[in-house]
RNA sequence: CGGGGUGUAGCGCAGCCCGGUUAGCGCGCUUCGUUCGGGACGAAGAGGUCGGGAGUUCGAAUCUCCCCACCCCGACCA
């Protein structure tokens, strides 16, 4: 393709919308441009990156027997309430205001109803079902460029199965595929296994690249390649000490005393003689927390424990509950329910608040004081703690989640009555799996983890083109010529090149034009090599230049790419 | 939805606090000339509902009120 005649509007400055590496790469380099909040159309070479990952994933899923269908984006909302689905996305479902239609957010429903009566004997199964299509989601926040759009590109396969070992296979199929499209797409990630929300299935796997621009907060061990959501990662953490001798309780003024650091500081003790108290309420009860020296209450796993509604409490009703105020609550003699983390299980002589301002407690011994106490794993992974399978060190970092794979069951089969025959004649609900990717994510990616300050870098796999050939000074009739047969040979071998024929940018524009869009050999036909024959090659990733004879450029440019 | 910020030419910004000619600057764009291997130079140009509405005022980009859009943090996120 001509730059001259191609709309790749590159841009020198940053536009102010763009904060995180890969949307101010897109904008820059003229792959993409916002229409609206989380809308953005794809510019040429932008789409062409989007059309190489989509034949990827095709590839892939087409070699796991996949069939590839295009539903309609357009949905009647009747088959969703069947389902219960429109109140179970609420908001999110976008709703089209002259007909009881919504925009479909992903296909379950769909995939299901056309099942329905047409796959109805086990010999008609198993089935994969995939599609690469447009989903429409009403996020409140859109965010990080293409990453969290309200429209995006998703490729969501659906398996049709009679019976959970079935399933499991066509999970496994789906697990190997993703592996392979995101290796082939150049990809660093790990795999988190996840809890399944409110798609409604069991087990689930999450694939995710790290990065900053991350919306979960992930555990990971680089050695054994455990990995999981902060919300559920455990750790392995010191216990509180249990002495042979446990001291009678015993109070202690601590005047304007709050935080664990500061009671530490005060009584000159350790963090692991101390509890530290959060009060929640759950569903209208007030709950004492207890956690060892300063680590924080994981609201999640707190939520999973107890269930139900889980709030932190307002400051104004501590005292009233606890008799004092935070920073000197503790479990002696506070009347409600009391749970503690595992580290606390069976502690003595710790130190905690006092239910009473200005006052702790000393020799606190959890079994012989508060014996009602229950314990849970309520703490928090953080970074450096140890990991529960192989002892290496974890690691706590922002991830971005590029694909998820569920064993949905029969939740779906059952609401819409999708049923099949055994060889015995008898009903059983077909059972579903469903596997997304984000192509755009993929592609947002791909650009945090391949890039520098002059731009992008791209690999032979995505990259829109292969070669970026840059004729300089292209009023120079020796340089036309030449790089117009470059251009020519270069295409008949095969090779995508993008060839910069401008004639009106100087040499510096076209060769940081060259290195922002990155592709990854840039062959430049300048005057200088020229007049000897020969042409520069340089080599994006590494910025390393050669000299090569233009009779021998074919044998060069085979090597490397 | 809570908190913070921004909106002035295609892009990036100044001007606003403290109201007063014809609203500026850089990049980009057009024309001509020069230059031609690391974001060239000169000259001449084009381009603006100052996000929208209402108000205060002799006079509003600037002050007041309402609305909208976009960005960031949080909540949310099958």
């Amino acid at each position: 393709m001509r730059l001259s005649k191609s709309f790749i509007p590159t841009l020198k400055e940053v536009p102010a919308e763009a904060v995180i590496p890969s949307h101010i790469l897109m904008i820059r380099s003229g792959l993409v441009r916002q229409l609206s909040a989380g809308i953005y159309t794809w510019l040429p070479l932008g789409y062409k990156v989007i059309r190489k990952i989509m034949d990827i994933i095709r590839e892939e899923m087409n070699a796991i027997g996949g069939q590839e269908f295009h539903y309609p984006a357009l949905n009647p909302k009747e088959i969703w309430e069947q389902t219960g689905r429109v109140e179970a996305f609420g908001d999110i479902l976008f709703h089209i205001k002259n007909r009881e239609y919504v925009l479909a957010p992903t296909h379950e429903e769909i995939v299901a109803y056309h099942a329905k009566g047409a796959v109805v004997s086990y010999k008609d199964m198993p089935q994969i079902w995939y599609q690469i299509q447009t989903k429409f989601r009403n996020e409140p926040r859109p965010r990080s460029g293409v990453i969290r759009g309200r429209q995006f590109i998703m490729k969501d396969a659906y398996t049709l199965d009679r019976s959970f070992e079935d399933l499991d296979k066509a999970y496994d199929l789906h697990d190997k595929a993703y592996r392979k499209i995101f290796d082939r797409c150049g990809l660093k990630y790990f795999v988190v296994g996840a809890s399944s929300g409110a798609m409604g299935g069991s087990k689930s796997e999450e694939f995710m690249v790290k990065s900053d621009a991350g919306e979960d907060t992930v555990a990971y061990c680089e050695k054994c390649g455990y990995a999981a959501n902060v919300e559920v990662a455990q750790s392995v953490s010191t216990n509180a000490k249990r002495h042979n001798e446990s001291k009678p309780p015993y109070e202690i003024s601590t005047p304007n005393v709050k935080s664990i650091d500061e009671l530490c500081e005060f009584l000159k003790i350790d963090e692991h003689e101390t509890a530290k108290s959060r009060v929640y309420v759950h569903d209208g009860v007030p709950v004492l927390v207890l956690m060892l020296g300063n680590d924080e209450v994981n609201e999640s796993k707190l939520g999973s424990v107890l269930g139900g509604n889980v709030r932190s409490c307002h400051p104004d009703e501590l005292k009233e509950i606890s008799g004092a105020d935070a920073g000197s609550i503790g479990p002696i003699g506070f009347k409600y329910r009391i749970i503690a983390d595992n580290l606390l299980k069976d502690a003595n002589n710790l130190y905690s608040g006092a239910n009473k301002n200005d006052y702790h407690i000393g020799g606190i011994d959890l079994q012989r004081d508060v014996p009602g106490t229950e314990y849970f794993d309520l703490r928090t992974v953080e970074s450096g703690e140890k990991c529960t399978r192989c002892n290496s060190t974890l690691e706590v970092f922002k991830a971005i989640e590029l694909g998820h794979i569920f064993k949905l069951g029969t939740k779906y089969s059952e609401a819409l009555g999708v049923m099949y025959l055994d060889e015995h004649g008898k009903e059983h609900p077909i059972v579903m799996g469903s596997y997304g990717i984000g192509v755009e994510r993929i592609f947002a990616c791909y650009l945090e983890q391949n890039y520098d300050d002059k731009g992008i870098i791209w690999k032979k796999p995505l990259s829109p083109f292969d070669i970026q050939l840059i004729g300089l000074n292209m009023k120079n009739a020796t340089v036309t010529e030449a790089s117009e047969k470059i251009y020519n040979d270069l295409q008949k071998q095969g090779y995508e090149v993008l060839f910069d024929d401008r004639t009106d940018v100087s040499a510096g524009f076209k060769f940081n034009d060259a290195d922002l869009l990155g592709m990854p050999v840039q062959v430049i036909a300048g005057e200088k090599n020229l007049k000897d024959g020969k042409v520069e090659v340089k080599l994006r990733a590494t910025n390393e230049k050669q000299i090569v004879e233009l009779s021998n450029l074919n044998v060069k440019l085979k090597e490397l790419i």
